[in-house]
DNA sequence: GTCTATACGAGGATAGAC
DNA sequence: GTCTATCCTCGTATAGAC
């Protein structure tokens, strides 16, 4: 319904780009497309139009959807790994390291709230098939490790060191999967996703984390 | 295939079915289809397949997808809905009364382990928008009134208990959710789901649980 | 109540112009 | 490197026979 006759000069849609800025726009809409619908009912449609990109570039970068699908889940797990190497060489008591480690993972969930619910979606939905196909070490025997030292120290109390690593693990994570849910709860925040509300969650799990492993007096 | 001329008497594909059957088959094989798969990326025929029916029943019983993902969802609610009521009318300690909601939650979830990925999915991919709709009150609540009463008494350390009560209810969940990706753990069970993990989860949740929010000493 | 057949649209992927 | 146009499959939903 343009005017008859207007000519339009500099026609604005052929942005002039080059990989170093289409991929990265990609890969951030298809975290978020991913993130939200899963594998399978995300379109491809929907990923361009929010990377403002055309969707034949899609396939011209990342071959294909499942591609493209496991790029973005590379980056969701080296953001979660990262954050437990930086802890790790330390020389700390046990309670120290874990404790650490659980912030350091909070911190990084706290930046990329995506992460986990990738996650959780390739664990529901593909059968963590695609975590075993790429490789990526579990982040569960990550933790699972530091609380069998401090098991075998005394610091914490005696556990099943497998089920402890998925209880803290889910402490952390399952906030944020859970997240669209309590923002529809009478009286509670509408932004669980807020940094007011992430740093309380932040302060909740820590000392949910040292109350439920150290061991009582 | 089939040898010709080999009458086949009684054909056996015509089930004479009512409702009675149907009906239940139909949202067994559902609640397993939107629990792997949620609800876009779910196939009306694999549902269909799965309950041994044809897919024009589905429409026929449920009138379209979206109105078997809301029978489901239902159903699911109830299961762990059910198991809050019990453990609520009981003149308990705040102590007693928080365990044993958590007992039977877990209890529920064991004999239904697909109710808390139905809700995982919803929140993250329906954004919790049916759980408004169908007008489900909150579980989380339920859990936080427990929790409230014995941070009253004394019995509970101080914490925030609206977050308390996510983080309960993460521990009981969040395994069920991410069994598919702890399945592939080397040096882990392979059957996270099995009744005795099962067991082995409800028993390390309960001390998990205990430890974390009792007040110590 | 159950089945078959099909209309109709949506989505992944590709070809080829610019 | 980016865009348009198109192929082909798959999936929801309906119509209508039995």
């Amino acid at each position: 319904m343009q005017s008859v006759g207007a000519v339009v000069e500099a026609p604005p849609r052929t942005h002039k780009r080059d990989r170093e800025v289409t991929i990265p726009a990609i890969l951030a809409a298809a975290e978020i497309e991913f993130a939200t619908n899963g594998f399978t009912a995300t379109r491809t449609e929907s990923i361009a139009t929010r990377a403002n990109v055309v969707k034949g570039l899609i396939f011209h970068y990342f071959k294909s959807k499942e591609g493209l699908y496991e790029a973005v889940l590379v980056r969701a797990y080296e953001t979660l790994s990262e954050a437990l190497d930086k802890s790790s060489d330390q020389n700390l008591s046990a309670t120290d390291a874990l404790l650490t480690s659980v912030q350091r993972l909070l911190a990084a969930m706290t930046e990329h709230p995506l992460s986990p619910v990738i996650f959780m979606l390739e664990s529901i939905q593909g059968g963590g098939e695609h975590v075993r196909k790429l490789g990526m070490p579990s982040l569960f025997s990550r933790v699972e490790v530091l609380l069998k030292r401090g098991i075998a120290l005394g610091e914490f109390r005696e556990m099943e060191p497998g089920h402890g690593a998925i209880n803290i693990m889910g402490l952390c994570g399952f906030y944020f999967c859970a997240a669209n849910n309590l923002s529809h709860i009478p009286g509670r925040s509408r932004k669980p996703l807020s940094r007011k509300s992430l740093a309380k969650h932040t302060e909740e799990v820590m000392a949910f984390v040292r109350n439920g492993i150290l061991t009582g007096s």
